[in-house]
DNA sequence: ATTATCTATAGATCTATAGATAATGC
DNA sequence: ATTATCTATAGATCTATAGATAATGC
């Protein structure tokens, strides 16, 4: 179903040996298609394949398949939570639109919004996704120093959710033409959308 | 991970032997399944369990788990494109506020928009989700008669964008306040992205 | 000598099917 | 007699682990 090794994972020379190098490059790998096909529907042989090595090394650097997904979630809620360090109103709509204009497929399946979609049973893991989903909306809702009632956090949290919207019709769904928007075309509608929910 | 059959599963008394009536019941269980857990995550095992028979019927009436998956898919299909057939520019924001306001879980495990982010890997299937969603954001556009244009139709997929995010976050992902809103309160937001995305 | 990586395999699923059982209708 | 439903099981994965191999550093 989704086991064909993809064509990168053919290494053209073997590297170094480097284990914390091999650990970063099964994270990598693992993302990919962790956002692409799901948990429950990645093996860890489908990632050690992509990744060119074998597939006891998830369980010696991951201990588990679960453990690599945290290690990959942990590293999306980093990214996501850098993203949005202090940003004002008027960035909102640019950070977002930089974020989801990703224009090539190797790019959108980088997406860390796309990796908090994703789940694995684990309830560990969906404490996580939600503190970083709240932390984000709570920073959204406060931007530019507006005072913050629930009647603005929920305003910020459908800006979220419409970024969420975006990023799956586009990397999930293929769906034209808003999968092939780029970032100058939506920008328009993403400001009015800002606009429209968070006024100043 | 996802294999206790919930509570409902057990049924108070054996109802009469009805094979259309097993096949209903068989749809209904696996489509909350799917919409919960994915396709992956869940087993026919499950699904048999929740309906109360025996896992062999699900081959025996859907020849498959990726057949079950498709009929269900059909199900949510059909649900959507009734949901959409001649709808006013008026109507839109009422529509979606209506399709997303079920405030109980088990409502929200109904809403067809879930089912159709739910990937079985089937190309067929695949083909049928695009296929709906591209329908939806044409009608969108052409709401109200207004000229569709490119630029108008893909404002009209990012409407489409905020409802499918929220849907995520209301059910999927739980979080507050958005999953806690009931349509009164999501009423407002939704005008103002709708009126803001699709000006008259 | 250390440790990154691989081999081989156990044990636990999961889907699908052949064939048996038992409820229903004539 | 028909057919809805169940039993039993084959065959295909999939994850995890114990222990072997081989590259690297001292």
């Amino acid at each position: 179903m989704s086991g064909e090794p993809s064509a990168q994972a053919v290494q053209p020379e073997r590297r170094r040996r480097n284990a914390a190098q091999t650990r970063q490059l099964l994270m990598h790998k693992a993302r990919v298609r962790f956002i692409r096909d799901g948990y429950a529907a990645t093996t860890v042989r489908d990632i050690a394949d992509d990744a060119g090595v074998n597939v006891a090394l998830i369980n010696r650097y991951f201990t588990s398949k679960e453990g690599l997904f945290e290690a990959c979630l942990g590293m999306a809620v980093n990214d996501i939570r850098s993203n949005t360090e202090n940003v004002t109103l008027e960035q909102i709509t640019e950070r977002i639109v930089k974020r989801l204009a990703g224009d090539t497929d190797d790019a959108r399946l980088q997406d860390s919004l796309m990796l908090l979609l994703r789940t694995s049973g684990d309830e560990r893991v969906n404490d996580m996704r939600r503190e970083i989903l709240e932390a984000v909306s709570e920073k959204l809702a406060a931007a530019g120093g507006a005072p913050v009632d629930d009647q603005r956090l929920l305003r910020a949290q459908v800006v979220l959710s419409t970024a969420i919207g975006i990023t799956l019709l586009r990397s999930s769904l293929r769906l034209t033409p808003i999968a092939s928007a780029d970032e100058q075309d939506l920008i328009g509608p993403l400001t009015d959308v800002v606009n429209a929910l968070l006024p100043r």
